[in-house]
DNA sequence: ATAAAAATACCTCATATGGGTAATTGAAAC
DNA sequence: GTTTCAATTACCCATATGAGGTATTTTTAT
């Protein structure tokens, strides 16, 4: 028997799917919240399998709910259950510890099988979803405008190297690092070291 | 019809799986090679809608196959078709430009559908590889070892800005900024502004 | 062959940085 | 009700850094 928690503010959509958990073969739920201060209280000793969570709530918001959880209930699953599909709001959940991402016009049957899936150690989403969590691997395709040379300078400011290091590290001359690390700026368009390393970063030239 | 083209060394493997593809309602396959250097070679040319690609290959990884064609067909779609399952395997193949994730012993119907799926926008991958993905989301649920203001301080290092900039823009004095500096360095156990910004993205602490 | 790009090396100067120490205030914790 | 801690202010010193030059050699591409 799954045991499965709601915190969802609109009353009819919440009672409606407890009601068809509880009448669905495997799965109960007795725990429906209208906010999350309620779920925070309350799941940490009714302690569901999984938690449907909403992101638009009163109050605390589902995401910081999600984070305030998990981090007292660490192997507690989340599956976010919203009409958002913005970035922000997949990605901060996903940030946040949710392990799906359902919007809510899914099919009830597809909510069934994405609990399951979650506790068998899926990620059930949507293709939309999906795809924008792919893409925020890709890398950016552009090439590095930086040398060979240069990048691994970079590499090693970014390890906190100083120029001194560098160079014996590299076998040059302090001055000819000092100099690759002028031309790195000027390619980077920064003008400090915390600046290009955020840019290395960022844009994963290293 | 859709146009898939294959890269896979082992020639039962990819002579099947072009046979399959070539029964398949709606789908045709006339481009199956055994390498990445033929695959980069004939692919721009032959255009087709989409390339399942095998990792381990001699010569070229899939990989390292993927980033050259992607680069010079931005719109093509890669789904990656291995054994491999380790981090690595996956995300590396993600960052260079892959769409979908597809493990070998799949069902080969699920190889129609997820093709399908890509083209339509979607990221089609297992359970198992999904939750690598989401996984690799989850922040570091350990909190913060910085203050509040200690935590806006490194967010404007991060933006490349020196302590004076900081002071004025937080309305202190240019020392408090510095000292706040030297107790975020002691925190973070770094002796630089490089280092200081790397571990506050690493660690999301900005 | 020759032009462009990359890598090497050096100089100067003002300013920023990192490390050390010390003291005051106000708020939270015990 | 005191004690601890965060935030704040202040000072010193040696070194690193950023910005401005200039110049030679080696590779790479045309």
């Amino acid at each position: 028997m799954i045991d499965v928690a709601i915190v969802e503010d609109d009353n009819e959509v919440r009672e409606t799917l407890a009601l068809f958990l509880n009448s669905s073969e495997g799965f109960k739920c007795d725990n429906a919240y209208a906010d999350c201060e309620s779920a925070i209280e309350r799941i940490p000793k009714t302690l569901p399998d999984i938690v449907l969570m909403d992101l638009g709530l009163p109050g605390k918001s589902g995401m910081e709910g999600i984070q305030i959880l998990k981090k007292k209930l660490p192997t507690l699953d989340f599956i976010v259950f919203t009409i958002q599909e913005d970035d922000d709001s997949v990605f901060d959940s996903l940030r946040a510890g949710a392990c799906g991402y359902l919007l809510k016009n899914s099919d009830p049957n597809l909510i069934l099988n994405s609990i399951k899936e979650v506790l068998s150690g899926g990620s059930p989403m949507s293709s939309s979803i999906a795809r924008k969590v792919i893409g925020s691997f890709h890398a950016n395709l552009q090439e590095s405008p930086l040398s060979f040379r240069e990048t691994e300078v970079l590499k090693r400011l970014c390890e906190g190297q100083n120029y001194k290091i560098i160079a014996d590290s590299l076998f040059v001359s302090g001055n000819t690092i000092r100099m690759h690390i002028k031309n790195i700026y000027k390619k980077l368009h920064v003008h400090t070291r915390a600046s290009a390393v955020k840019k290395a970063i960022d844009d994963r030239l290293v």
